[in-house]
DNA sequence: GGATTCTTATTGTATAGACATAATGAGCGC
DNA sequence: GCGCTCATTATGTCTATACAATAAGAATCC
């Protein structure tokens, strides 16, 4: 592991030091000028060393002051956001996809609101269910606004999932998710296959392309039988 | 804003332009040459900002072929896990805290399933109420591993929640979060105020040092009161 | 034709030097 | 002591250059 490139390696080092707590938080970290000396490079290796620390916030770098280990910093986690027959591979279950309803239409009052319209343009709406072994895995509550993604009216949904065409197929440059537990409609939960008082877990994602909004989707699990979990690897830690 | 270091204008370029599809994934960049010119400036410049991008998985670059926009990446977010105190107080809300019971005991099997130990050590079990407003926000279930962390022996977690205490005094190298829905105890409900079929969100967060565990923590918002949200925001792209 | 070798384009890494920028802390005037 | 100025120091950015590593593609050999 050791025949990585020196810069890399300093930032192992370093990071490893702040991460097992050798160095806490406030701790100030060697000058560039001290590194390139214990490591016998040059500065410019140091700084490249330290430049992507800072970026990502585990480090604090002030000019003439120095840099120094953050203050426990936001506690924040990388999520991997599922690909939903992935996911359903993945656990090595037959994945079934089925088109419930869709159709075009004028956005509603509640359609608006959900893509965050400004006035209401037409709207393509589905519902679809996802299945793992038969069984329901996930119902999709989706809107694509048909005025930012007018190509998705020629497409036939019934066959390939909205997701991964609208992932292909449109760019987008911005993605807010929202994750939360409910207790879902009794049509919803007949459909899932639960009990009406079972929680759900919901995923709410809306993307949209600079001021244009793209889609926005409502993914709902069966109760327990679903978990996000996220793994948190601090930058420059070993894969 | 494009007074900002050149080799991060140009990142930003690059970054922009595949996100807004203009350059599709398997679309081949510029070499370093042609930047340098395009530019005017040192390959090194070039290089630093393209070496970001392919360490982010944003682009991926092969000697003697070039560099190429990335094949659909995984769609992953940042998650920002919420300090409870800090997220009361964002809302405007007064936070209170609450310790309902907190002793040391020789795991049980339940506290060695959940903190992931080989054997059952002492450990120190904690539940708590963070409350908004007077009204219950948040229940904690905590397992501390005392044997990880003696010092946690000594601490009144009447007076301090533990996790901010943790937070700045035990380091740790990894932590797994686990989200999921769930219809919680009768004896939970109550504590929090909501009926026993509420849907409840549930957090589950377990850290560790090296091979050591050192808490298991459970966090329980009533139903549809919270919300997790994360925005995406792709490498490069302006705060 | 197919395997092997050679050439070369392109990225990866590092150096030494230069100037810019910001902020600390010392010195100075009052 | 207080406020101002200024030298100093550490980081921020960039250049020009060098050599290494890799793999694509061309040339060669059989």
């Amino acid at each position: 592991m050791s025949d990585r490139a020196l810069h890399k390696r300093i930032r192992a080092d370093i990071s490893e030091r702040i991460r097992s707590g050798a160095w806490p938080p406030g701790h100030k970290i060697p000058a560039e000028h001290e590194l390139m000396v214990e490591y016998g490079c040059s500065r410019m290796t140091v700084n490249k060393a330290l430049a992507p620390l800072a970026e990502t916030g585990l480090i604090v770098r002030r000019r003439k002051a120095g840099s120094f280990v953050s203050r426990p910093r936001i506690h924040s986690v990388v999520l991997d956001i599922p690909d939903i027959a992935a996911e359903v591979t993945a656990r090595g279950e037959p994945y079934g996809y089925e088109l419930l309803s869709g159709r075009a239409r004028t956005a509603n009052a509640r359609d608006v609101a959900e893509l965050g319209l400004d006035r209401p343009v037409e709207v393509l709406a589905l519902r679809c269910l996802h299945r793992a072994s038969g069984r329901p895995f996930a119902l999709e509550e989706r809107l694509i606004n048909l005025a930012a993604v007018p190509q998705a009216r020629g497409v036939d949904f019934a066959k390939a999932a909205p997701g991964g065409w609208l992932l292909s197929h449109v760019p987008w440059t911005e993605a807010e998710h929202r994750i939360s537990a409910a207790n879902v409609p009794k049509a919803t939960a007949a459909v899932l296959g639960v009990e009406p008082t079972a929680a759900c877990l919901v995923l709410e994602r809306q993307t949209w392309r600079g001021e244009d909004r793209i889609t926005h989707v409502r993914l709902v699990f069966p109760g327990e039988a679903y978990d996000l979990v996220a793994r948190f690897s601090p930058q420059g830690a070993p894969a």
